[in-house]
DNA sequence: TTGACAACCGAACAGTCGTTCTGTAGCTTG
DNA sequence: CAAGCTACAGAACGACTGTTCGGTTGTCAA
């Protein structure tokens, strides 16, 4: 009757059934499997959900139409650091929910790699000996950026910074000098995240 | 001729490109677009290829019989801090061994949960706002800890000390008190690692 | 030079996929 | 109480899936 589009109502206990099932197993399934997981015993009417989800934003499709998560699949009710009486939601606590820690850091898992930091030359950045650096391997970086370079057959962390036509290499310490490489720097890749296990 | 079963070549180049793909579309791909995507063109290679990365973790099946990542689908290469002259292609080079991020922070998923940190309080512990804390539940921690307590509502992260009788929260930065808790101190749970995301 | 093996191609095939279409039971709405 | 809608069920179907099996080519050792 009314002039909005009224949207079709989609059972979000559907969705958190895929995501529990995804979550296990890393994969979207197929219809028939989705139908006994959603508890329904048409496949037509799997079809029809989907379409709902597709819709909302929850799937979507490959450019091969193989059906995978969409961009609002991994959201989470926004649970604030503010804790209700008690314990708080245990879920994590952000606007989205990670599958995997890996997946938050690791964009193109080729040109990934995790280096070992060695030398306390960048604490005041907050990197610490011993902390695991996710770098984004590529032979070049911008000014500012934490790169991960090779001088004397060593790897370096350091800020690249620029000093008239040369580059450089800037600790977060000053307790230690600036690198002036002779020659070519070399630069294996950029600092894209950081990883740390303690006790 | 020798008594070792020698296991079949896989190419690394393979899974890395299916690696890859399933980045960037969270799902495995079907024989035939796996066949473009490695530059094969007989689906019945690509189903020996198949079970090679199965026998060697890096595949698995759902109880569907769907084809999903395996245990070792996410290992990362942790690259030695010492480099051999040149690495034009450090992916083939030796010298690093291989770990997936979430099993090197997380000992116990069901108990393991990840907090954001608001403010500066303990930089000078390499913990910056913005980074996520891996914190393992537990009511309890020894002194010396990094702790996330409940204080007013909200989660704190800070070292656990104890005063006299009195267990007080110490924060790593001189520009904060020491908060003193009257009555219990509420302990969601201990530090056990830490992410942050750059760029 | 023969044979064994590994790396691939290509055709054939039964099973499964997702779509479409028709049907029906239950609930509103007027 | 008929009209209209939503939430499903079920059958039919062509497209595609992954497997099997029989090639072909190249390499290396005997």
């Amino acid at each position: 009757m009314a002039l909005n589009s009224q949207k079709p109502a989609l059972d979000p206990a559907y969705l958190e059934k895929l995501q529990d099932y995804y979550a296990e197993h890393k994969v979207i399934p197929s219809y028939s499997v989705l139908a006994s997981l959603w508890g329904i015993s048409a496949k037509s009417w799997v079809s029809e959900c989907v379409k709902r989800f597709e819709e909302a934003g929850y799937l979507d499709w490959t450019p091969d139409k193989q059906l995978k998560p969409g961009g609002r699949f991994f959201e989470r009710r926004l649970a604030d650091s503010t804790v209700q009486a008690g314990l708080p939601n245990p879920a994590i606590s952000e606007g989205y929910d990670l599958i995997t820690i890996d997946d938050f850091l690791v964009r193109v898992p080729s040109k990934t790699s995790l280096v070992r930091v060695k030398g306390d030359s960048m604490v005041d950045a907050g990197i610490h000996e011993g902390d695991l650096l996710v770098v984004e391997q590529q032979p070049n970086a911008n000014v500012g950026d934490i790169v991960v370079a090779i001088v004397d057959n060593e790897f370096t962390v350091k800020y690249l910074e620029r000093e008239k036509t040369q580059f450089v290499l800037r600790p977060a310490n000053k307790a230690y000098p600036v690198i002036r490489p002779r020659g070519r720097l070399e630069i294996f890749g950029v600092m894209a995240g950081l990883v740390r296990r303690t006790r």
